[in-house]
DNA sequence: CATTAAGGCTGAATCGATTCAATCCAGTTA
DNA sequence: TAACTGGATTGAATCGATTCAGCCTTAATG
């Protein structure tokens, strides 16, 4: 069937050593091997495989990535940036979407491991480290995806989402919102739970009232359930702070379905910042992370640990979001 | 590091072979000898190394995927189809982004075939069939994604370009537009060059004057090029149609900034029909191809061709592609 | 008691690339 | 000529899971 080093060292008269060589120590090789070699490499079409090499060294080029989802738009980014910048090392990556739910996650470990992917990218949906130093006893190194590390134990690129979620407020309040609405997922979500802690922390500083609003999933859909819900509330509020941006074009959706106008009524600020933001119905405000930095600055940083070995030092990376204005919360 | 099949027979005082059949034919091993493995499996926390049985076995449980760049909606759509119907199968998939770059693409297909990947799911920027044929030699499956394959070679899911471009242009026709710009990518993408045949097939018939407005990518800033490009036209059109919807949000974007007002003056209908189409400034017609249902159907019919072998027939799965009406489009 | 059958288990051989101690050989030196 | 040097090449051993021909028990049968 394929071609093995083997056939190519009979074809070129030379032993399996010599071949081998050619590949991996050209410089040590006669130049008159070497171009035969190479030459019966080409004719025969060879590529060395995979798993043979692996399975001698004990680890791939390979990394895995897992995700809640990759279709949301703040993922995908931070997808092709993980991508980018394992290719610049030349890791292929694992794309692994975990839906948020720690069963697939479960099965998604035991896969990586199977395939013994170097390193993994991780963005938990619960947080449960004994997977985590399972996969750190078998030699697989781990870096937190948008998530802080407390302990030392992992290095983890993430984003001050306590700070990303004060500052939303303090922008409201500053807009002279006293009455805002904040809609996210559940609170087992740690981005969720952090924002929420910069929510309730300016809030008390700023004296406004927060009015909480969960769903189950972070999407669109549910956005406009979720605008159903304020709908219903009993003062309705005169700005909404979504926990992403998928939620928050869901709850424009929904308010503007019912007639009500934004930003004159009800402003919507989201957070993510995700491509389609400035080109929604009115273009949205939102938080913005700067998610293609954060996958490739992730993948730089699981890479270089995989490589370094012994001498690697645990990072912990943290970026700043920012706040960007539009239409959807312009003074009133 | 790890632990081997070797340690843990030797733990369980049992040969090597007895150990792989408690994993592989558990029925033909007595029920002590099963307990007593499988507890030694669990307390030295052994799991298989993936290499060695593959390397054994020739291939693995993995498949590539190669889209121009998954942070275009529709391919994220797709990517997302794919991740699940791969991950049904219990099969990884390998995320690789050619930028629609040749160079890119080939790099790749040797990463892949290097990995052994059981299958591939391409979307070829540029026709070139002999790498194709090559990865065919070596037992690796290729079904083609968003492009139909002539031959009977390949599997192919695909949908019909020709058709979109066609029924764009009667729409457009129908209410009244006989002077429509195109704005599409380079002609080497096949899904641009077939909407552009159906786009002048459906011109013709309908006597429509086309104006080919051609930008070297695809996304929303080449958009924007493009709405210049539309502005310095010695006669404005009264529509404009674009090859996907991230150029569509683009030119959108550009004309506004230019105080076009759309759709009174210029109607802009895109392709795709991404999620955001519809939470765009002024909600976007587009012609909708039904992206995630094209990735779960491409890795189901790789799949069954990888695990069918001989016996397996291609087909090509062409889906009908449909339009989708919004305000960009209104009835003048 | 001898023979046969069958279930349970063993362990050497295998997959393909890499490594490294051993060998080979042309050229240099004494 | 013999001894030595060092660059080039060789090929058996290795990684870990799987396979399968063959071995060992025990039980059943004539």
């Amino acid at each position: 069937m394929s071609v093995s080093l083997r056939d190519v060292a009979k074809s070129a008269k030379v032993s399996v050593g010599t071949v081998s060589n050619v590949l991996n120590r050209p410089e040590i090789v006669a130049e008159k091997t070497l171009n035969r070699v190479r030459e019966t490499i080409k004719e025969l079409g060879f590529v060395p495989n995979g798993f043979a090499r692996q399975l001698r060294f004990g680890n791939s080029r390979t990394i895995g990535l897992i995700v809640p989802d990759v279709s949301n738009p703040f993922f995908t980014e931070v997808a092709r940036g993980v991508e980018d910048g394992a290719n610049k090392r030349d890791y292929a990556v694992f794309l692994c979407n975990s839906d948020e739910s720690v069963q697939k996650e479960e099965r998604y470990i035991n896969v990586l491991i199977e395939q013994q992917v170097r390193g993994v990218l991780f963005s938990p949906s619960d947080i449960k480290s004994n997977r985590m130093e399972e996969m750190k006893g078998r030699g697989i190194s781990v870096t937190l995806l948008d998530q802080e590390q407390k302990g030392n134990n992992h290095c983890s690129v993430s984003v001050d989402d306590i700070y990303g979620g004060r500052i939303a407020i303090e922008y409201l309040s500053d807009l002279g919102h006293h009455d805002i609405a904040w809609v996210c997922g559940p609170e087992s979500i740690p981005q969720v739970a952090e924002r929420g802690i910069g929510v309730a922390k300016a809030a008390k500083a700023g004296n406004v009232k927060i009015e909480t609003i969960r769903v189950p999933l972070m999407n669109s859909a549910q956005g406009e359930e979720a605008a159903k819900a304020i709908l219903e509330l009993p003062t309705l509020p005169t700005a909404v702070f979504c926990a992403n941006d998928l939620l928050a074009l869901g709850v424009m959706r929904g308010l503007m379905a019912a007639k009500v106008k934004v930003p004159d009524q009800i402003s919507i600020l989201g957070y993510d910042d995700i491509k389609f933001a400035s080109s929604a119905a009115i273009p949205l405000s939102s938080i913005s992370q700067p998610a293609y930095q954060i996958g490739v600055t992730a993948a730089d940083l699981l890479l270089s640990e995989c490589e370094d070995g012994e001498s690697h030092q645990h990072q912990q990376i943290k970026f700043q979001p920012k706040l960007v204005e539009r239409e959807s919360t312009k003074k009133r």
